[in-house]
DNA sequence: AGCACGCCGACT
DNA sequence: GTCGGCGTGCTC
């Protein structure tokens, strides 16, 4: 017997099979999916692996495989294999992602953690006094713990007798103490101080009840489809969820929930623990410390979990017998992947929901476009849910023209309009939040006389000011340097601060409102592991005022007495030179006005912008999710961009200028060649809009067309042609519909 | 990827 | 004469 394999390595160059001879001891054991250690390379030295295929005869001179472990399952190598294909990257990368977190390390192979308790006995009664003797160092400390290891039962008087030491390991010992060293398995969840208590289900109102029957029939009769569940922020759409889960627990089924990352709150996760108790739910995102995310990974393989909630790489969790699949805010960017594997959680789900005949449900008040047409045109079925839950109003938004501000001499971040109500709010001890979709002070700094604007000396990218740390960095590589108080270029020092970040928001509104109480929220105040958490616990306990922040302050979260939301510029993500903009804006402006009035309380929203007349500003004033889809439809279609066709960018990018220019030709004949012939438009090979991040030249390709299989076997097949030219430092990257054309 | 082999220049 | 730096090629 012969086994494939896939050297668990992420060379561009491994990513092919090799044979292996199943020794006759093996033969029972050897699975697709098993990991099993093989010779490899000149040395033989033993490298872990996966069998992707079994067959009888090579045509290589086989030698034996070593060691097995049954590890994954042969489902799991098929969507490897596929993965692999469908976004062009290694097998093994997909394989990573199946297994259990940490297995990958060389060193420090995190595992079940048990440590070694010095456990004290007293009349036969244990007095847990326990100590990690695995954090012991010193040679005399290891001695003892040897010792006692050999003679379970022994006093101190012993100890020290025959090693000479005691102290520093059992000092609360008595002389004639029974210790025994036994082994205590630890558990690390991240649910374990949660206390929250449990609810019932509450009483579906008409629309939640005639949605859950549709998907709840699909559960009964164990098919595949695909449901749109469409409703307005606050409409009860968790609530239909989490009785979804409770219909497929009774069928004894399991449940996936994948969120996006930001939204994975502890306030969202205590709905969840609330109605299934901690020990159903297994959560998984990337603020878990490996150890963390290893528990729960195996909670979730030895079914103990009975429910994964996690963010996009969850849909990967080792679950059996799924039920259902639940995937909240669908519209949501997290769920593609922007590294390799450049998978997307949404088509992952798809393909597992179809094989295992299951409901698949997309959850969203803004759904993308792309689901939307597809709910339009009979793909997938479409469940509305119009009126709020708890019967509260929506909230009124109102938009200002900050050129109109401008020209009557307002030079603040602040209209009139917004400085009055923010000012109300506060006498009326109502919270307010400002967002502002752009972290730093300012985004760039130049010279006044001379135009001269710090760039990052990596990237070709301007510097953002930080006035926390009064530092200047950069956001793509990280880079951090002092400010300049003189022009290096003209020596002049009318050096001025140009847009408008968080931080600075931050300063002026505590200048505007010096009675005010402020709390500021974005990547650079929550990287610590729970200080996501802290922030938004103090905001709504501590009754602080005005609560300042980027994109994450928008996400799902319900903050019952915060009745104005500003928004100070909606520009931003209307000017980038990408074709989603419009999709964006509306959706950032929608989710950031469902943050206010959510209880009883009316809410308010202002809206900033220089462009008030856009329409996705206008449809997310008029709340009116249709009427930007019909607009915004019409215009995709008439410029050919998704759903009406698939856009893919080939990056390139390198260290020499030569290089890079050399192979994006290549490929670019090749694809003129291969492609244009299916119906495909290739660009020509140009420099990215960032054509330089530390310190590589980036390049890209442009293709517009419909992903066929027969157009995904030229692509695959043009990077392997580029493999094989044993190109020096130009890396070739293929991504379908990124999130992200910079 | 990671490792060995081999070619070539620098230095004892 | 030999040490080592790096370019090249191969792994069932």
């Amino acid at each position: 017997m012969i086994a494939e394999v896939i050297i668990n390595r992420s060379a561009k160059k491994l990513n092919r099979t090799f044979d292996y001879n199943v020794p006759k001891e093996f033969e029972e054991l050897i699975l697709i999916g098993s990991k099993v250690l093989v010779p490899f390379g000149r040395t033989k030295k033993l490298e872990e692996a996966y069998v992707v295929g079994i067959k009888e005869k090579s045509n290589y001179e086989v030698k034996d495989i070593s060691r097995v472990k049954n590890d994954l399952t042969d489902k799991q190598i098929e969507l490897a294999k596929w993965m692999a294909k469908r976004y062009f990257c290694n097998i093994s990368d997909c394989i990573k992602l199946m297994t259990a977190p940490g297995s990958n390390r060389e060193k420090n192979k995190i595992q079940e953690k048990t440590i070694n308790c010095v456990y004290l006995k007293k009349d036969d009664e244990t007095i847990g006094f326990e100590i990690d003797t695995g954090a012991i160092k010193s040679d005399k400390q290891k001695k003892v713990i040897k010792f006692i290891q050999d003679n379970p039962g022994c006093t101190i008087p012993e100890i020290e007798l025959f090693t000479g030491y005691t102290r520093g390991i059992v000092k609360t010992l008595e002389k004639n103490d029974y210790i025994e060293i036994i082994q205590k398995k630890i558990e690390r969840n991240p649910l374990i101080n949660k206390d929250v208590k449990q609810t019932d289900k509450l009483k579906l109102t008409e629309e939640q009840r005639l949605a859950y029957d549709k998907i709840e029939n699909a559960i009964k009769k164990e098919k595949y489809e695909q449901f749109l569940l469409y409703g307005v922020t606050g409409s009860g759409k968790t609530e239909v969820y989490l009785q979804l889960i409770e219909k497929a627990l009774k069928n004894n089924k399991t449940a996936v929930v994948l969120v996006p990352e930001i939204s994975l709150t502890p306030q969202m996760i205590d709905r969840f623990v609330a109605r299934f108790g901690k020990d159903a739910i297994a959560v998984l995102h990337s603020k878990l410390s490996i150890g963390e995310r290893f528990d729960e990974w195996n909670r979730i393989k030895e079914e103990r979990a009975k429910i994964v909630i996690g963010a996009r790489s969850a849909i990967f969790a080792p679950i059996k017998n799924i039920g259902i699949i639940i995937i909240d805010e669908e519209h949501d960017s997290s769920y593609k992947s922007e590294m390799s594997p450049r998978y997307n959680a949404k088509e992952i789900a798809k393909k597992i929901a179809k094989e295992e005949h299951i409901p698949l449900v997309l959850g969203s008040a803004t759904p993308d476009l792309n689901t939307y047409y597809k709910a339009n045109n009979g793909n997938i079925t479409k469940l509305t849910l119009t009126k709020r839950a708890n019967a509260s109003n929506l909230p009124t938004v109102k938009v200002i023209d900050l050129k109109q501000e401008l020209a009557n001499g307002n030079r603040t971040m602040l209209s009139v309009n917004l400085h009055t109500a923010i000012e109300r709010n506060i006498k009326a001890k109502k919270q307010t939040i400002l967002f502002l979709n752009r972290r730093g002070y300012s985004t760039f700094i130049m010279c006044r006389d001379c135009g001269y604007v710090v760039q990052c000396p990596n990237c070709n990218i301007s510097l953002t000011y930080h006035s926390f740390q009064n530092k200047l960095k950069c956001h793509y590589c990280g880079h951090e340097e002092k400010v300049a108080t003189v022009c290096p270029e003209c020596h002049s020092k009318k050096i001025r601060y140009f847009g408008t970040g968080t931080q600075k928001l931050e300063n002026e509104i505590r200048k505007m409102f010096p009675k005010a109480t402020t709390i500021r929220m974005d990547v650079d105040t929550v990287n610590k592991k729970n200080s996501h958490e802290v922030i938004l616990n103090k905001f709504k306990n501590d009754g602080i005022d005005i609560l300042i922040g980027t994109q994450m302050v928008v996400k799902g979260h319900h903050f019952p007495n915060v009745t104005l939301v500003g928004v100070i510029s909606a520009d931003s993500s209307l000017n980038i030179d990408d074709y989603r903009a419009n999709e964006r804006t509306f959706q950032i402006l929608t989710q950031v006005a469902g943050r206010a009035g959510r209880e009883k309380l009316e809410g308010k929203v202002i809206i900033q912008t220089y462009n008030p007349d856009n329409f996705s500003i206008e449809c997310a004033r008029k709340q009116d999710y249709d009427l930007f889809y019909e607009t915004e439809i019409a215009l995709r279609k008439q410029l050919k961009y998704p759903p009406f066709c698939d856009i893919i960018v080939i990056g390139f990018n390198s260290l020499t200028e030569d290089e890079i220019k050399n192979t994006s030709n290549f490929v670019y004949e090749y694809l003129i060649q291969h492609l244009n012939k299916v119906n495909f438009k290739v660009f020509k090979p140009l420099p990215s809009p960032i054509d330089k991040i530390q310190n590589r030249f980036r390049w890209r390709i442009i293709v517009k067309g419909i992903m066929t299989d027969e157009a995904n076997v030229v692509l695959n097949n043009c990077l392997q042609n580029v493999v094989e030219l044993n190109l020096k430092s130009t890396r070739v990257s293929i991504d379908v519909n990124p999130n992200n054309m910079m």
